[in-house]
DNA sequence: CGATTTAAAGACCAATCGGTCTATATATAA
DNA sequence: TTATATATAGACCGATTGGTCTTTAAATCG
């Protein structure tokens, strides 16, 4: 499975052909069919397995009984990891088919937008936790600010597949981060 | 040309075949390929007339001889029109080729990131501008705003496939621009 | 061991891909 | 008018697409 994750996120939907999948996932035709259907079913079950790590990793960076700031620092510094060079250009699964079959594909809309929202909610709270703490800049409030901040990191995505140094993708988010806490 | 870039838009270079570029463009086969090469040769056209008319918009809209927050203003509420409702569905023929074929294909590399450099380039000098007459927020330093304005914008633009309210978006962009002026 | 289930290998299918080419019709020019 | 250039429609090409099916080999089990 993870293997035909990797497929996608490398190529993208469309072209990814079925040798592609054979040779990842070392099945014949036949067992991969059996297994899970035809193309798309196996495309949602990877993307559905994309969506489900990153949302569990922002639960252990953002994690409640983390320093809010701190846990906002580790989230981001993983986008930074995940945008910038080689893995930059890689790109992300969740961009790359939003862009490519989001409004042509009932199923993939389904995911894509859940998984903004979730990834917004669990932002905002962390926001907000912070802001009770008093680490937020005056004037910010948690639920607009977290919109910025999905818009932020998926931008990155974008730009990252220019493949820009860790160094300036770094000092981006800091420069980000200084607008909105104290 | 435009028509042929309608295709690639809505749909991605994939996904585009030969026959929808016939129906758009009322060409008949062997025309088009005389007219413009092959399939690929057509596609890096019709990036290039998007990038052209990106970029020339937003002379425009950050016009020197303009106030330049107000400039920003006018740039920022063209992407909310952009990323809401329909036109967010549509989403964006150079974020989605960067996500498609950037990596993997040296003349689509190169104008990804000569636009994304030439697109900060033109907000950093909107935001010095900003800066000199005294209309920029303490401690924004207007490099890094620049680079965290693009990545916000194309953010918005994958975020906008999910088609968020015209409202949603404008609050979104008021929210970061309220970060960053005074 | 032999019997049975499981999976691999790959032939095979219709449809479609990007691309070429020929024949026909439509202008344009003399 | 006739001669010539231009663009059309669409046949045609080999390659590849996603998907099925049959044959054979490898496990598993009694």
């Amino acid at each position: 499975m993870e293997r035909a994750m990797g497929v996608f996120w490398s190529r993208g939907y469309h072209a990814t052909a079925l040798p592609d999948l054979l040779r990842a996932t070392k099945l014949s035709r036949g067992s991969l069919y059996a297994a899970f259907g035809d193309k798309h079913s196996l495309f949602l079950r990877a993307l559905d397995r994309y969506v489900t790590d990153a949302l569990t990793r922002m639960d252990i960076e953002l994690g409640a009984r983390r320093e809010p700031v701190e846990g906002l620092r580790t989230y981001l510094a993983g986008y930074v990891e995940r945008t910038s060079g080689a893995n930059g250009r890689r790109g992300c699964l969740l961009v790359a088919t939003a862009m490519e079959l989001a409004g042509r594909d009932a199923d993939v809309d389904r995911r894509i937008a859940g998984f903004f929202k979730a990834m917004e909610a669990k932002v905002a709270d962390a926001l907000s936790r912070a802001k009770a703490a008093g680490t937020l800049a005056d004037g910010v409030e948690p639920s607009s600010a977290a919109r910025i901040l999905v818009c932020f990191v998926e931008g990155l995505r974008v730009v990252g597949k220019t493949a820009p140094t860790r160094n300036a993708s770094q000092a981006t988010v800091d420069a980000l981060l200084d607008r909105f806490i104290k």
